[in-house]
DNA sequence: TACTTAATTTAGACTAATCTAAAAAATAAT
DNA sequence: ATTATTTTTTAGATTAGTCTAAATTAAGTA
């Protein structure tokens, strides 16, 4: 069993680590905990031992599987009262992280299982992230080509097909970047070209060619 | 700001106290939080540091208005928190209070405002108990004659309008105490007398009189 | 009133989590 | 490859909350 305090630290070090993925060092954790990088060092040795994940000196730490479970059901709990909070009690998606941060701890496999069900098994967050579900599981995101989308939808961008410097700097003139909000305005018969806003700014025109290789997964508003 | 544990001991001085009325004793604490004597000489010498009860060695503690008030906003959040599990997750009664005990530690005013709101500004938790609202104001809980209540319902027992020591005798033989639940089976018409069970006994008779002396809270159930 | 018992407090130790300052290891730079 | 810099760890102290054992005060009883 996890205390509050190291919940949060392995919460933070799954994120940190994209998913367990990644390999993330002492400091990388002490910033992101707003904590020191003597605490961080204290409390990974507690985590090596409790085997959430594995930790040698001077190498950072990685997630094991066990972490993984633990934290995925941190992130469960937190992103189903997010739900709870913006579509039953009126918060703003902007209001609801501090006080999720605080109900995610609450120790009760019951309560969030009928949460879930009361909210009716929502597959994200209203930031638009995926809730896990109750074994753990992150259903994969839909992704569809820009060019795909129909006027009006939005969708969120989440990866692109050509890694070429060329169209990455193209992206990055746009003001498109991996997590951007792109609404689609209209879209040209006669070529295909879409008419976007991304982030509510400008209205930007975007080639066929452009349009399929962003990949966006379309938000279900 | 009062932590978690501070606040467990606060709202449980209070109830001992009934209310802020009566002076509390150590043991009588450390009975009640499942602790150890010497933590709550430690632990109380705090609290009144902290200003919310009055404090003299050796002769118990006394709640003041300041620890009234932070009380009541303690308990407002855990009773509001019974009422959406009971009404919106389906739990049962007996299922609420460890959960609830969690939850009530949640900090945020907005949170607890909008969960009012969202439950209805309801005045009573599930089990009978007053919901203080946002000033700390308890309603007082509306005290009829147990000769009032109609047949079928129940009650609970709150005071005695003679406090003649006969009378009490009486009721004390008879098995009633102050909190008592008391069901009203039938009333005889020609006299007013009733057949009442009390905590699910035996059935008794009561005359009119004894019931008109008898005050209690209506259950809705 | 003196003695016994019960209630309460103090003293000292322990765990969890944090910090500062200093030491050690790894990385970068000349 | 040797120095300089950054990162990470250790050592030792601190705070909150708890405990056991011993000391003190209050209360009960002969």
């Amino acid at each position: 069993m996890l205390s509050l305090v190291e919940e949060n630290y392995l919460k933070t070090i799954y994120h940190l680590s994209d998913g367990g993925g990644q390999q993330v060092s002492t400091n990388a954790i002490a910033d992101a905990i707003k904590t020191k990088p003597a605490s961080v060092s204290d409390m990974i040795r507690k985590l090596d031992r409790k085997g959430v994940i594995s930790y040698t000196k001077y190498q950072g730490v990685n997630v094991t599987s066990e972490g993984i479970s633990a934290a995925l059901k941190v992130i469960r709990k937190h992103r189903l009262w997010e739900v709870f909070l913006v579509q039953h009690l009126k918060f703003n998606w902007d209001e609801v992280h501090e006080v999720a941060e605080q109900l995610e701890h609450i120790k009760s496999p019951l309560l969030i299982e009928r949460l879930d069900e009361f909210l009716g098994h929502p597959k994200v967050d209203p930031h638009g992230d995926p809730i896990p579900d109750s074994q753990g599981v992150i259903k994969a995101r839909p992704q569809i080509k820009l060019g795909d989308l129909s006027p009006k939808s939005e969708g969120l961008i989440m990866a692109v097909n050509d890694s070429g410097s060329s169209f990455l700097q193209h992206l990055d003139k746009i003001g498109a970047y991996l997590g951007a909000r792109i609404l689609v305005v209209d879209k040209e018969e006669f070529d295909s070209s879409l008419r976007v806003k991304i982030d509510d700014g400008e209205i930007l025109f975007i080639s066929k060619e452009v349009a399929s290789n962003i990949l966006v997964e379309e938000l279900t508003s």
